[in-house]
RNA sequence: GCCCAGAUAGCUCAGUCGGUAGAGCAGAGGACUGAAAAUCCUCGUGUCGCUGGUUCGAUUCCGGCUCUGGGCA
């Protein structure tokens, strides 16, 4: 038998976190965040995470649980959720992923294999090098020598993506292109439900502008000057998150503040669309345009728990409010 | 009032030694399987301000007009 799994995701600033609560009270939820930045201690206004107060008492996971010059990788993610999981079935409660980070969500549903491997950062450090004396082509070609079909998907120019096919390849003696074929055909371990929440984009773009002004106002320089002052830097993966590499570049004298913040907005803005074509490509998902709700919490919320129903997930302690 | 410089894609601008035009940004679409709030790919027809003239042909040259900057009074 299958364990229920609840997923609830959407573009950044939809308002995923306060349905979340709504619906993880309605159904007896414990919830886990599936978000790349929350889990950093001391990155409140930034990350928009969640407060003690709005969490009204539902029980949270994979927030405030690194440092943030700790590094944070879908790897993690998977490892932690999972045991969040085991948690919350013992209890008998049901999980909610909530987040917007499509590819830890992914990792998780499907249970996708990350054969472990013991850090090499030698190599990768070695192949950037590479990249960057002989260029990205050369550094394509390498890859083409040993995995031509991932040569041929992953574009010469997105580097990251050939170091990691290539870093693949020379810890496990297998193609990567060979290893996704076979995950992807991966059937979900667990009985779910994959909400994506949706708007319609002129008003979530408006809502992340006003969102980034909220921000600024709650203290965002004064958040990231700190982070600052503590030795962060732009090389670690927390503060390449969106407000915090934008503001840190405006603290260095990289950027005036009005530059900064324009920016800010506009690439929050590339990565709600970002976020939704990633969520287009997956299977199995359950749009929740808010406009077709009249932006009614409420409605939003029955149409949630019903569609949960009809799926026949076990929920034991159904007590629909609204 | 006079002088000068502009007026070209949603914005900033380039360009056509006369044959109806192109970049960046914005915007749109897509990829993604150990950095994912990261990384990468694809997509540009618009009365070339209005109006006369020259010309086979004007957005391009000439005149007038309108508007916007700047300067002089």
């Amino acid at each position: 038998m299958k364990k229920p799994l609840i997923i609830l995701t959407g573009p950044t600033a939809v308002g995923k976190t306060k349905t979340s609560i709504a619906l993880a009270k309605a159904i007896g939820g414990e919830i886990i965040s599936a978000d790349s930045m929350q889990v950093y201690k001391d990155m409140d206004i930034g990350s928009a995470k969640i407060t003690k107060e709005e969490m009204e008492g539902v029980p949270h996971y994979l927030i405030d649980v690194l440092s943030p010059d700790e590094e944070f990788h879908v790897v993690k993610f998977q490892k932690m959720a999972k045991e969040a999981l085991t948690a919350i079935y013992e209890k008998g409660k049901i999980p909610i992923v909530a987040g917007g980070t499509g590819f830890y969500i992914q990792a998780l549903l499907y249970d996708i294999d990350f054969t472990e491997n013991e850090e090499d950062s030698a190599y990768r450090a070695e192949l950037e090098t590479i990249a960057r004396k002989k260029g990205a082509e050369y550094l394509h070609a390498m890859l083409r020598e040993v995995d031509p079909k991932s040569a041929v998907d992953i574009h010469a120019n997105n580097v990251k993506r050939v170091i990691r096919a290539l870093e693949f390849y020379k810890q496990t003696g297998t193609r990567i292109s060979e290893h996704n074929e076979k995950e992807r055909l991966k059937e979900s371990p667990y009985d779910f439900c994959y909400f994506v929440l949706n708007d319609d984009r002129r008003n979530l773009y408006e809502r992340i502008d006003a969102r980034i002004d909220e921000m600024l106002g709650a203290g965002l320089i004064a958040e990231v000057a700190a982070l600052k002052n503590r030795g962060f830097t732009k090389e670690m993966v927390s503060m390449q998150g969106l407000g915090y590499k934008e503001i840190l570049d405006y603290l260095n004298g990289e950027l005036s503040l009005e530059e900064a913040v324009y920016i800010l907005k506009r690439d929050t803005r590339h990565f709600a669309k970002r976020q939704i074509t990633w969520f287009k490509r997956e299977r199995d998902v359950i749009w929740v345009n808010k406009n077709e709700y009249n932006y009614e919490e409420a409605r939003i919320l029955q149409f949630l728990v019903e569609t949960i129903k009809e799926k026949e997930l076990i929920i034991e302690r159904i007590n629909i409010t609204c």
